[in-house]
DNA sequence: CTGTTAGCGCGTTCAC
DNA sequence: GTGAACGCGCTAACAG
């Protein structure tokens, strides 16, 4: 930067406005600067930037996983955001530990970020407690919270899980069951698989909760598991991926779909568009989440307040692999 | 900081010493020092560190897209690694725009990172000049350069082309086209193209270009258009996802897999795993080359030379959807 | 509109 | 094994 200013006969000072694009400098001027500090392949340091203002267009994102249409809808429609107001993402992925993103949630303070997103609501006590001290804006993504660290964008999952449950309840399905990932490791799912017990009281809600492997061979094998066993006349599904794993199980052991057997998604995702049969299920606005996120972290940023906890609305789809009512 | 030293009794020095680990102190001012920075919550400044030895624990990664399991898996394979090295990624997705990808390095380079990586190896020519001459280690990723800007490793997809080519003609297919995305948008797509022409020379391979939407539907609607236009007795797609929404199209069309047309797909995805009918492709090792990738980038950081170019084997996976030879 | 001064928090370099 | 001085590159706050 001295040799810009050298170059251009100003002084520090005046270069660092231009380059800015601050007010209170010539027009003239800043042209001049610009087209040197081009020639002369400036650099900026954004490190001695962020020491010298105490914050950073750093901003930190922590999902779980990449695996999967969900997250990376909701990052994308984030990071569009973000992008053009110049922010740069530092991304994380836990892996559903939240030790992991304890120590991602130290590291990443230590570059004083603009904010700092997370996914769900459930988090190490400590990364609650940085976050709640620390000045910065901090989003709870894609659950809903009573009580967010500061601002929460979501769905509302239980009632996600009562619209799915009262549909199968509608069809005359009395078994129903749910093949979903281990419990405590998700609790999307946990509050999902309440939402169907509050309308299935009294009847036994099977959880099928196979090891982790991927999505379509999780629901295929949790599937073939439970319609031997349990025997259940309708499987819940944490996501259409698994949903259409099951479906191949049905197939291939014999079980017509919806007759014997009704199936359940979750998210619309985009298999849902080819598949020959359509499947029942919700569609979550992913990009729109993500989007709003960051709209309202944006604002945040600039110290306007917004609501603190956001939810947004869902679509039930019902398919052809339930019965009709 | 200065607090930290202030209540300990000792100077700036010791406690700097002390938290990075380094030699020259004792083992118990260090435990001591340790001890009132955790009491005093004290967090380090990373842009003051970064300042001060000019570089940073960033490393920045880009990739056209979060979208589909191939980039996720790459990314899982090299985030895995990084995190564990105590890098943090500041990650960009330019959507296939070399433009975004100019403006994101730019950005990254003034937080001066420890490395860089990109997708394939078309890149804009200011991206290239601006990385030859940082003073960083550069990967590329997914394909294979003979002339990388630093380090690379991929597979050969012109050779995976060929492989698939081959296969199909020995089972006596002699109508090829091939289901992609738009021309130029993906140069992996062009070399598979080129591979699959060098076996079929002198047959026309159809290109099928369908507009950008999400896999299955580009797959099941090219599909569908090339069966009533063209028809081909075996298409190629650019991905597993698409050859699954290509196998719905052939389905619903009536056209019997393998005998009237035969579908191959590429990579190996999950869903492959649930299938009816086994999908011939090709195996890809993603998550291999997103770690083999990221152990030569940290190798080139301490300073090893390591083999410029490395190409990754890819295993053809014959299966059910073409004719047996 | 422009320049000067001071300092952001840390690590390097040298003393002791 | 420990500490003091200096500087990394930039910007806030002021003075002109």
């Amino acid at each position: 930067m001295a040799d810009v200013a050298q170059r251009a006969n100003v002084s520090l000072m005046t270069v660092s406005r231009a380059i800015r694009g601050v007010e209170g400098i010539s027009e003239q001027k800043r042209v001049e600067i610009l087209k040197i500090a081009r020639q002369l392949k400036y650099v900026p340091n954004s490190a001695a930037r962020s020491l010298a203002v105490a914050n950073s267009n750093l901003i930190g994102i922590s999902l779980p996983t990449f695996a999967g249409e969900v997250f990376a809808d909701i990052l994308n429609g984030m990071r569009r955001t973000f992008d053009s107001a110049g922010y740069s993402s530092v991304i994380d992925t836990t892996e559903y530990n939240p030790e992991a993103e304890l120590d991602w949630v130290r590291r990443l303070l230590s570059w004083k970020p603009a904010a700092i997103i997370l996914t769900g609501i459930d988090h190490h006590p400590e990364v609650r407690d940085a976050l709640r001290s620390a000045p910065i804006p901090v989003l709870e993504i894609w659950d809903q919270a009573d009580d967010p660290i500061d601002v929460c964008v979501g769905i509302d999952h239980r009632a996600a899980g009562r619209v799915i449950g009262q549909h199968a309840r509608d069809c005359g399905y009395e078994k129903p069951s749910f093949v979903s990932a281990p419990r405590g490791h998700d609790v999307r799912a946990d509050a999902r698989l309440q939402g169907i017990r509050d309308v299935f009281e009294g009847v036994d809600v099977l959880t099928r909760r196979p090891e982790l492997s991927d999505a379509f061979s999780t629901g295929f094998e949790g599937t073939r598991d439970l319609i031997f066993a349990a025997k259940p006349d309708v499987i819940f599904f944490l996501n259409d991926h698994m949903a259409f794993g099951g479906l191949m199980a049905c197939q291939m052991a014999g079980a017509s779909v919806p007759d014997d057997v009704g199936i359940v998604g979750f998210n619309g995702l985009d298999i849902t568009g080819v598949l020959p049969i359509r499947l029942t299920t919700v569609r979550t606005p992913r990009r729109l989440m993500g989007i709003t996120g960051a709209r309202n972290l944006l604002a945040r940023i600039n110290g306007v307040t917004v609501q603190r906890s956001t939810i947004l609305p869902i679509e039930f789809c019902p398919g052809e692999t339930t019965r009709s009512k």
